[in-house]
DNA sequence: TCACATTGAGTGGTCAGACCACTTTGTAAA
DNA sequence: TTTACAAAGTGGTCTGACCACTCAATGTGA
C-alpha cells in the first residue's frame, strides 16, 4: 500500500503525535483503540501495534488489557530502565554500579546541604530522632529521602535501578559505627555543612565496602 | 500460550538481550531472522516484530529489508528525534537530564584530580596546548576524556546516553570565557586541586546554562 | 427497592498464513 | 569467463481469527 521508503510504523508514530496534539490528549488520557486507529489511518492492525509497542517501550504510552491505551506521565518514562538492562549486560564489575550509585547519592547530599530551605525540612529531625532512639529507620530510608528531596526524578529513577542491580547494598544496621556516621551525616545536612556531610557519607560507605569485601 | 502477566513482547526483549550476550553479537553484527526467532522462541511472528520494532525505535537495532536485523552501537539518532518531539517540551525533564549528566561529570573530575597517577597523564597537557593554540579541541573531547580516564564504564555509558538525550549540550566554542574556564579546569586537574577543578567546571556550566536559557 | 450475579460489547494480546518488496546468491546461458 | 536471471531468504504489511480481561448494562432474586 504505502511503499514509501519510510517505514509505516514510524509514520504511525508521527500520526499519533499529531493526533494527540490535535485532540488534546493529556497524560492519563485515553487514545483511540487499536481497531479504530486501523480504520482512521487505513493500515493493518499489526502495523498499528508495532507503533504502539514501540511507544510503550519508550514509556510514552501505557496499555491495559480490556481497557485501552493511555498516554502516560512523561516523567515516569522507563527509558533508562530498558537501556540499562541492555547496557549493564557487559558491565563486569558490580563495583561500577556501586560507585555510580554513590555518585548520585553524594550529589544529592550536596544539593540538599547547600539549600537552606531543603536542609531545614522537618524530616531530617525526625529521622535523626528515630535513628537515635530505636532502630526503625533503615539506612535506605535516609538516603532515599535525600534523593527525593533533591528533586531530580531522573537521578532518583537511576538510583532505584542501580540499587536493584547492586544487590541490596542497604539492609539492617550491623554496628554502632554506622549509626554514628549517619547521625553525623544528618546533622551536617541540617547545618548546611556540605563537605562535612560528604565526609560522613564517605566514612559510612567505606564501612559498607569493607563489609562487602569480607563476605 | 504464555499467558503470564508479563507481556510477551517484553519477554522477547529480554530473551534477545540474553541471546545477544550468549552468542556474543557485537554492534554491527547480525541477529537471527524474524522467522528463526519465531521457531526458537515459540511465539508468533507479529509478537517478535513488536519486540524488534520497539528496540529499533530505541535505536538499539537496525533493520534492512531483504538483508536482516543488526545490532547497532548506541549512537542512533532516532531516539533523540522521537523523544524530543514527545518529551522535550517538558522543561523539568530536560533539566533533570542536564543536571544528572553534570553530576557524573563532576564526580569524574573529582576522581581524576584526586588520583596522582591519573592527573599526571600526558593527555591533559596535550589538550591544554590544543586549547590554547587552536580551536581544534571540542568541549566534549575534554569532558569525555575525563570520564574515560575516571574508569567507570557504567558512568561513561550513562553519560553518552544523557548527552544524546539532552540534545547536544556541547558544540563549538562561543566565547573566550569558556576557554578560560576550561584551561582553569585542566590545570586544576593536573595540579590535583579537586575543589578548584570543580569550581572551574561549575563556572563553565553556568555559562552554558545561561546560553541555553537565552535561546 | 436494593444487592448481586450474569452477560455481552469493547479492548488489548497473540497467532497463523498470505502476499509484497528487496537483497543476495547460485546457476544457466551467451 | 561473463552476464542474465531465477530462487531463496529477509523484512514489511495485511487479514482474520481466537483468547483474556474490563466494564457496564441487564436481569434476577431477596
Amino acid at each position: 500500500m504505502d511503499n514509501q521508503s519510510t517505514k509505516m510504523y514510524l509514520q504511525i508514530v508521527r500520526e499519533l503525535r499529531l493526533l494527540i496534539q490535535s485532540e488534546n490528549i493529556k497524560p492519563g488520557g485515553k487514545l483511540p483503540s487499536e481497531r479504530e486507529l486501523v480504520e482512521r489511518l487505513k493500515v493493518g492492525r499489526s502495523t498499528v501495534r508495532e507503533a504502539l509497542r514501540s511507544l510503550e517501550l519508550l514509556g510514552l504510552i501505557e496499555t491495559k488489557r480490556g481497557e485501552g491505551t493511555f498516554l502516560t506521565d512523561y516523567r515516569n518514562h522507563k527509558l533508562v530502565e530498558i537501556l540499562s538492562t541492555f547496557i549493564l549486560q557487559d558491565i563486569k564489575t558490580i563495583n561500577d554500579v556501586h560507585l555510580t550509585r554513590q555518585t548520585l547519592e553524594k550529589e544529592a547530599i550536596r544539593i540538599v546541604s547547600a539549600s537552606p530551605n531543603l536542609m531545614d525540612l522537618p524530616v531530617w529531625e525526625s529521622l535523626l530522632i528515630k535513628l537515635e532512639e530505636d532502630g526503625t529507620v533503615q539506612r535506605e530510608d535516609i538516603i532515599r529521602e535525600i534523593l527525593i528531596v533533591s528533586n531530580n526524578r531522573l537521578s532518583l529513577k537511576m538510583w532505584f535501578l542501580l540499587k536493584q542491580y547492586g544487590e541490596e547494598p542497604y539492609q539492617g544496621f550491623t554496628n554502632e559505627d554506622e549509626i554514628t556516621y549517619l547521625i553525623q551525616l544528618l546533622q551536617a545536612v541540617m547545618d548546611g555543612e556540605i563537605e562535612q556531610a560528604v565526609e560522613a557519607y564517605n566514612a559510612w560507605t567505606n564501612l559498607l565496602t569493607k563489609g562487602r569485601e569480607n563476605v
